[in-house]
DNA sequence: GTCTATAGATGGATAGAC
DNA sequence: GTCTATCCATCTATAGAC
């Protein structure tokens, strides 16, 4: 696997960020070493810094690739007018877009902490800004399509449990994804569509 | 604040584990030395070693003393028959206990990773029978009491609703904890009761 | 019971050969 | 572009004085 030397560029760089995903993921980014990562590039450690100022801006650059794709995944989707479709379509989206992203997900709302407050506070404007599209679309159906007391914490309960599939959802079980989008809605309309009028 | 020397023991072992769960969470367990640790409490790196074995075992007896604390005191609590009312029972415990332990709450859900596999085995045990406390209480209510389509993806979704207040809360906020357990005990209700015949 | 001192290992990051 | 070698800081844990 390891190549012996003199190799040319080729794809390091991203190789480089795609092992200290998987490594910070798995350990989390106090407990990995740079060296680590080099060994599982394959390249030694001293070549990682041809590709990264240094350990900090490798979780900066990381963390933000993942809510700049985040971002720019939901803006791409196609946006149904009904409230209720809309709500649908944000949770199936933030379900499939999070099951298929594990490491990116589970680093970004895991190292956080280990973030300087310069970096910190760019991730966090990003994270609002997810969560602001979830709170428009609670805040768009208070005519009456949805029932929900409070916007702000029902769109961060929501956001949290849909989030949480992640903590315990295995591929070989017994759900799929589109079974898992289904239960979630179920779930999801009942908490905030109105109850219909008792008989 | 820090003592000269010579000081008796009094409650050091205490104040090193307080200081190890403040730290811990902060900046997360493989970042906080043991010299912060001591530096903390006011003793020299060396003295810790007569309080804990390792910092793995210092990690592993705060982990577990929040999980025990936290099976003991949902036992303690009196438990109504009907199904619905226990259920909230449940919200507002969990609730309650959370929002006022944020640093063992924030630890035992973050360093996992950072536990030896016998360890994490232990612990994961552990938060497994209190998952299985709010399983057992959707199950039980099948009678018709709750219109439940999965009862371990539905006890998953109200555990990650309800903990991830920990997430966003702040003491000095517009909501009290009395509020939020009303506002999450009405999701809850929506989510899981079964909806009123239309008329 | 706490201290100082230190062993032994490992970390991030850099310099210079190839 | 990658490697080897290394600097220097820091870490966990222990030994021994007080």
């Amino acid at each position: 696997m390891a190549r012996k030397s003199g190799s040319h560029s080729e794809i390091t760089g991203p190789r480089i960020r795609h092992a200290a995903l998987s490594l910070f993921a798995q350990h989390g980014y106090a407990a990995v070493s740079m060296r680590q990562i080099a060994a599982e590039v394959g390249v030694q450690a001293g070549a990682i810094y041809l590709y990264v100022t240094d350990k900090q801006a490798l979780l900066f650059e990381l963390m933000e690739a993942h809510m700049d794709d985040l971002l720019a995944a939901w803006a791409a989707v196609p946006k149904p007018k009904d409230p209720a479709a809309l709500l649908r379509t944000f949770t199936d989206f933030h379900i499939a877009y999070h099951l298929d992203r594990p490491d990116q997900v589970f680093v970004a709302y895991m190292e956080l902490r280990n973030l300087t407050p310069e970096n910190f506070a760019a991730i966090e404007a990003k994270r609002r800004a997810y969560e602001a599209e979830l709170e428009a679309i609670l805040g768009a159906g208070t005519d009456g399509t949805f029932d929900v007391a409070d916007t702000r914490v029902t769109a961060m309960a929501l956001i949290a449990m849909l989030t949480g599939i992640t903590g315990w959802y295995r591929t070989d079980g017994r759900l799929d994804a589109a079974r898992l989008q289904e239960i979630y809605w179920q779930l999801t309309r009942k908490m905030v569509l109105p109850e219909p009028v008792t008989a």
